[in-house]
RNA sequence: GCGGAUAUGGUGUAAUUGGUAGCCACGUCAGACUUAGGAUCUGAUGCCGAAGGGCGUGGGGGUUCGAGUCCCUUUAUCCGCACCA
């Protein structure tokens, strides 16, 4: 009988079916384990083979711990709020929610083909009202709370409350959008209106008149993370910056602990360096200026520097022109040019601010700063190369040591006074963070570090500032101008913001028709009538960043997560998927997780213990060779003798960059009569490694190789091709050597005629030995995420066992390779007559003592190469071992009467003997 | 500019973690079986050389008896952040 797939594959998936083989339940009996992929968006072009990569690496993984004895929870579902199927939507008016739906049937569709050991019953869909009602109550929990920094921890905002009506402001550390300072009196004389906006100022999900990513292609308001070089992300359209009034979330609360769990996590060092670099944490000093106002008062005006050693060098101040005292500094002189500055720099987009970020531009406010140290009276600038967004808006300007205030002295003519040794400023700023002191007072002579230490001292002392650590991270904008996400649970009293009760959950999303803006550019639940909630929805990351929470215990209508099935489960062990969401999902989890962590409903403070990133599966697409003007395709080689056009082909019609002529000629009808010059008889194709897409003809689609070699070739295959965590090109050729193992694999089982063979017979040592090496092989490198090596020890391994029809190696070998190649491996089980799926074997542990009666080879080097091996049996100690080489006399007689011109001994072993 | 990663045959990769570089495949070549082969099986295949032999892990240097592996330096490619004060 021959290895038929096609038949064993279909029996298996639907035998697993009807056994329910990968449902879990909590068994306290046994130790847990957490598998889990990035849940998919079901977008309308199916999956391509660069998809179940990473699925099946956890697949294999998950498959195996369960051999190995642990309960494995291995789910899947789909994120399916977002914006491609609303843009879908827009353009053909087909309602999200259908073509969702019909998208999630393809999906799994493609996915069951190839025989993933998901537990079904736990699937999740981020815009089912049942699920979506937990990213509600989430969202309600952070409405009513607050963060506070001294216990680090959130808490109820009612305490805060209490608190300000006894005593104000006072003895609060309260994560904050702005420092506020109030009397209880103050407070208790508040109208209901202003306590509210005033708590906005303090709650984890609150509303705020910010600076935001507008993108007017979009219609909608997008996180920093979903922007990159001014353009969306999604759609690549320009966005704006806007002042407008948005939800956020106050992630920025949890920067710091977001920062120290890193350290703990078993995540690649990139990956934790990127979310280093996107909290960007500066250690640095808070200071105030005194500045004389136009009107003749004086205030202090508030700055944030990584560099207080320098402020004997600072000669001017720069604010940025979105500065709220922007209006207050300008002198009547002034007046004009900083109107017309400010015109100006709104006019500029976000993209041509980062492109022209070597000009220099600015303008005079007319006012001037005081220079706490030096004394000296400075000119205040407005200029954009000051952020509004990061510390305060405004910077004192060092010209000698920073570069971008060097460019601007230059520009505008400043002074530029150096304080630190070792540059040359006529040339440019010295920017580095060591040298000694000049100029500057009491610090000469000390070096850069020694000197930021004792300024912040002096600062402190003289009461104007404090040493403060500064974020780079924003708070998350959290609502979209758009109908497809989750409803925001909020409904108005005028301006102020009244959360839903609990149990008005889920707030459904209601229907409507049409799924632009309004035409008052209102977002599409304007639409509907007696709509009286919030007209924004929540955007993609809320519904996925509890999601492996709701894994756990998906049918519960009570509780996001019962505490049992949260307390067994805790979280995730493996996870799973690209590395593109390091800077979004994977922040917005480790929030989202933390702060229901402090609330008490989860047990665990990180959600993803250990995580890889699997590669990117890129296309590796194929070109032929037209003839200018004619129908002829010239084949690559001899291309250069003609003049030629290059036009991407179909991969799936050629192999191994031979094309396949009566495909082509069939593939589409210019080509039907279509002539070549081939080369040996062949037409070869060029190729080129390009993104997966369809204009280029090189999406591989997995149920083509499904249908042609099977799943358990497609899996072991996409293994093969290297490490699960490097990027590479797709390429189908080598398919067949993958394809030719199981084959060979399953003819282990059979004799020369094709007829079943299985006998009794004991197994000889050397089948022995190759069959624990390759369980220890095999199972190293499974735990270290090395698939590619291990398919190569099993292919070693068949090969070198022949034609064996024993089951004493035959039944450990099955088990062990059915994570990879599942169907064939429950094939062969069954027919071995086992009733129990092999899913409920155990993995073979590796025995030592098989290889005893071997040998391992024990080097020596001679002329500074390896060239003499003595084999010892492995049972041999270390001591026994040296007893007997290692010796000058043992080693002069082991070379049998040579003369060894040298013997080198390195802490009695001998490393080198020189004849 | 700052930070992270990678570099090995024609190709994808491997290397007991400092010990004979190139495992396992693809591709190529040769052979067998075939009416036929995009089937199957066997063998060869890093480069140079007729051979002895020499060279060889992006380049240069170093440590070591011994380096793909450790250190310094340099180049190229990929990724993240970026007027972040």
């Amino acid at each position: 009988m021959e290895y038929d797939f096609r038949e064993i594959e279909n029996h298996w998936q639907n035998e697993w079916k009807k056994r329910g083989t990968y449902k879990v339940d909590i068994d306290p009996k046994r130790p847990k384990y957490y598998v889990l992929d990035m849940f998919p968006y079901p977008s309308g072009a199916g999956l391509h083979v660069g998809h179940p990569l990473g699925y099946i690496a956890s697949d294999i993984y998950a498959r195996y711990k369960r051999l190995c004895g642990y309960n494995v929870l291995h789910p899947m579902g789909y994120d399916a709020f977002g914006l491609p199927a609303e843009q879908y939507a827009i353009q053909t008016g087909q309602h999200p929610a259908v073509t969702t739906e019909q998208n999630i049937a393809r999906y799994r569709e493609q996915l069951d083909k190839i025989g993933f050991s998901f537990d079904w019953s736990r699937e999740v869909r981020t815009c089912d009202p049942a699920y979506y009602k937990w990213t509600q109550w989430a969202f309600l929990k952070m409405f009513a709370h607050y963060y506070n920094r001294t216990e680090q921890k959130a808490k109820p905002i009612t305490e805060l409350v209490e608190h300000f009506a006894k005593y104000g402001t006072e003895d609060i550390d309260a994560a904050c959008t702005t420092q506020l300072h109030f009397t209880a009196a103050e407070w208790n004389a508040m109208s209901e209106a202003e306590r509210e906006r005033t708590l906005h100022n303090y709650r984890l999900a609150f509303r705020a008149d910010t600076m935001v990513n507008w993108c007017p292609k979009l219609g909608t308001v997008l996180a920093n993370d979903e922007v990159k070089d001014g353009l969306s992300v999604r759609g690549g359209y320009p966005v704006e910056q806007k002042r407008m009034k948005q939800w956020l979330l106050r992630v920025t609360a949890y920067a710091q602990r977001m920062l120290d769990g890193l350290d703990a996590l078993d995540w690649s060092e990139s990956l934790k360096e990127i979310q280093r670099n996107w909290i960007g944490r500066s250690e640095g000093a808070q200071m105030f200026f005194d500045v004389e106002m136009p009107d003749g008062s004086m205030r202090k005006l508030e700055i944030f520097t990584t560099r207080p050693d320098t402020v004997f060098g600072v000669t001017f101040m720069v604010i940025a022109p979105e500065h709220e005292w922007i209006g207050d500094l300008t002198t009547p002189a002034q007046r004009t040019a900083v109107e017309e500055y400010i015109e100006q720099t709104k006019k500029r987009s976000e993209r041509e601010r980062i492109a022209e970020t070597k000009r220099v531009s600015g303008v005079f406010t007319g006012s001037y700063a005081i220079n706490p140290f030096s004394g000296k009276r400075i000119p205040i600038y407005a200029s954009d190369y000051v952020l509004a967004g990061y510390g305060t808006g405004a910077i004192m300007a060092v010209p000698a040591h920073d570069s971008r205030d060097y460019a601007f002295a230059r520009h505008f003519g400043l002074d530029i006074v150096p304080v630190v040794e070792g540059g040359d400023i006529s040339q440019a700023s010295y920017d580095a963070k060591s040298g000694a002191m000049i100029n500057s007072d009491f610090l000469d002579g000390k070096d850069v570090k020694e000197a930021i230490k004792l300024m912040f001292a002096e600062v402190e002392r003289r009461g104007i500032g404090k040493r403060l650590v500064n974020y780079r991270l924003r708070d998350a904008i959290f609502s979209r101008q758009r109908y497809w996400g989750e409803p925001f649970p909020i409904r108005y009293e005028g301006d102020i913001a009244r959360p839903l009760a609990e149990s008005e959950l889920p707030l459904c999303l209601p229907p409507v028709k049409d799924f632009g803006p309004t035409e008052q550019g209102e977002p599409p639940l304007a639409r509907v009538k007696d709509w009286k909630y919030e007209l924004s929805t929540m955007p993609g990351f809320a519904g996925s960043s509890a999601y492996y929470l709701r894994y756990m215990d998906p049918h519960n209508d009570k509780a996001l997560v019962s505490k049992e099935a949260d307390e067994y489960w805790r979280n995730v062990d493996l996870y799973v998927g690209g590395i593109e969401h390091a800077t979004g999902h994977l922040m917005y989890s480790r929030y989202w997780n933390m702060f229901l962590y402090d609330l008490g409903y989860v047990c665990e403070s990180e959600p993803f213990r250990k995580l890889v990133n699997q590669g990117m599966i890129q296309g590796r697409s194929n070109f032929v060779y037209r003839i200018v003007g004619t129908n002829k395709f010239v084949s690559l080689g001899l291309r250069d003798q003609y003049q030629t056009q290059e036009i991407h082909v179909d991969v799936n019609i050629v192999k191994n960059d031979i094309l396949d002529l009566d495909a082509f000629r069939k593939w589409r009808p210019e080509f039907a009569d279509a002539e070549f010059v081939l080369e040996n008889g062949q037409y070869i194709c060029g190729w080129a490694v390009e993104k997966m897409s369809k204009s280029m003809y090189n999406v591989v689609n997995p149920d083509f190789i499904v249908e042609q070699y099977g799943a358990d070739t497609l899996r072991m295959y996409e293994m093969f091709l290297g490490p699960v965590e490097q990027s590479k090109p797709w390429d189908t050729n080598g398919i067949d050597g993958v394809h030719k193992f199981l084959r060979r694999f399953w003819r282990l089982f059979h004799d020369r005629n094709g007829e079943w063979v299985l006998n009794d017979d004991k197994a000889t040592p050397k089948e022995l030995k190759t069959l624990h090496r390759t369980i220890r092989k095999v199972r190293e490198d499974i735990e270290n995420f090395s698939f590619n090596t291990s398919v190569a020890a099993f292919m070693i391994c068949v090969n070198e066992l022949g034609e064996c029809h024993k089951r004493e190696i035959l039944e450990p070998l099955t088990v062990l390779i059915s994570p990879f190649a599942p169907h064939i491996a429950e094939q062969l089980w069954s027919m071995m007559g086992h009733t129990e799926s092999v899913c409920d074997a155990r993995y073979p542990e590796f025995d030592e003592t098989h290889l005893v009666e071997n040998t391992f080879e024990y080097p020596v080097m001679i002329n500074g190469k390896l060239r003499f091996k003595q084999e010892y049996p492995l049972s041999m100690t270390a001591a026994e071992l040296q007893a007997d080489i290692v010796t000058k006399e043992e080693a002069q007689k082991w070379l049998e009467g040579a003369q060894p011109k040298k013997i080198i001994v390195v802490q009695g072993k001998i490393i080198n003997i020189v004849k």
